[in-house]
DNA sequence: TTTAAACTTGCAAAAAACTGCAATTTGATT
DNA sequence: AATCAAATTGCAGTTTTTTGCAAGTTTAAA
């Protein structure tokens, strides 16, 4: 028997009697207590059942649905997301970058704020329209496989056409000397039309970021409008940010 | 025994059986076991069934979808997606438009077929972007939020600078004598775009769906290139869809 | 608190999967 | 028809996965 049909044998009975013991099923199903119970444990993994002391209980049967979100310094992104959302106003038109902090800006946004909104990311995109008062408006062109974001000649071409009143930007490293640089080529001019498509650019960096640097130059630090960190204004990392006639939240 | 014709038995095991070891067909085709894991393997990598440790089970039977989705006649969709499949050659340029059935095709792309495919749906490309062989391009422009699709002007715009092979559509109802119709304005002018930007255009349609009419009208049926639905070819229901010069599938 | 059942961990045998290679078949081209 | 390149297939050696068992620990119910 393979061990797929096994555990579908086995998601079939619990969900048929909302719990089961693994003795049962060892003994049903023809297979030592250890196999089940090794089973049940790969099943409770993949969210499709809970494992109890001594059996399983369906998901139906609690309230469990976790959809755990495993992103690095959520917290922190949280916080950079906040001070984001207290720039905005009704009405205002903007533009959201890729990258978890901005997701997380979209995710946070509030319900009643009237938005029209542009953006190159598909989670972004997605997290948008969930709210009913943002119109969302989607940049075209080829996606990348790991930022799921348009990129390239057509997006950079589209975002020609528009200028918004703010973008909200991420980027991979950025140093108060250098700027913001990046790992990658078509990052780089991608974000540059999105800075040439905005009256005003906000930064959003967590401060593991700050004075770091890679091969590849976005802007430099004097074109953006506003950076934001969790970190409080006065924190002695963001010292080497203040000559730079930008403001920082 | 050629190889497609041992992959067609495996396939029709499978969908018997829900089922099958690799030892066992081994055996009933007389060929070693390897060359049935090959088999195997490549039928995985077509999305045709689910290989396991051990043998291959169908795509019905996996308890591998974390999230159970709730879609309509999904097994019906799933027939639809793999006869749309069967249409596809490496280096095809495709639109896949929105859509629960236009989904399912996207979902069940084999991960070694070479594609170049473009969408205006958000979660269309989403599962496109986790295919390793398809380059994906996203059509910009406003998203409606029941659809999570792009649509309007300025989408329209841009479908007219592209010409692809195939594109694969849906309707919201479709009838031999009144064609293709819809309830919403914006989806009618936007997939007459779609066919306009596509040499020749594909209708995925469950049998529920025809002959079903309704306010705004797509196009005729003769601008259809083909249309598939879930049926064999000689249903009863397809008899009105005969005379109309269209492939069905 | 006691105690039996359930759990964890490590281990070993068997089954299955993967890898590289060589023999064979297939197909296209001259 | 001859020949070469590519695909297919089976085999042998190695690695991984699965499974049951045993020894020690934890849990939960009386």
């Amino acid at each position: 028997m393979l061990k797929e049909e096994r555990q579908h044998s086995i998601l079939n009975e619990v969900e048929l009697h909302n719990r089961v013991l693994l003795t049962d099923l060892a003994d049903k199903l023809n297979v030592s207590v250890d196999t089940v119970r090794r089973d049940v444990k790969e099943l409770d993994e993949e969210n499709m059942l809970i494992k109890v002391h001594g059996g399983a209980v369906s998901l139906g049967f609690t309230n469990h649905a976790p959809q755990r979100n495993n992103v690095y310094a959520l917290d922190k992104k949280i916080i950079i997301a906040k001070k984001a959302i207290s720039l905005l106003r009704n009405n205002s038109v903007i533009l959201i970058d890729g990258g978890t902090t901005c997701l997380e800006l979209a995710k946070l946004l509030p319900t009643n704020l009237k938005l029209t909104c542009f953006t190159l990311s598909l989670p972004v995109a997605m997290e948008l329209l969930r709210k009913p008062n943002v119109e969302t408006i989607f940049i075209g062109g080829a996606l990348s496989k790991d930022s799921q974001m348009a990129m390239g000649p057509s997006t950079i071409h589209a975002l020609s056409d528009i200028k918004v009143d703010y973008s909200f930007i991420g980027t991979g490293y950025v140093d108060p000397e250098f700027g913001l640089t990046e790992f990658d080529w078509d990052v780089v001019q991608t974000k540059k039309a999105v800075i040439n498509a905005s009256k005003k650019t906000v930064l959003l960096c967590i401060s593991e970021k700050l004075n770091s640097q890679h091969r590849f130059k976005t802007c430099h630090l004097n074109v953006i409008n506003t950076m934001i960190t969790e970190l409080e204004p006065w924190d002695a990392k963001l010292e080497a940010f203040k000559n730079l006639n930008i403001q920082i939240l």
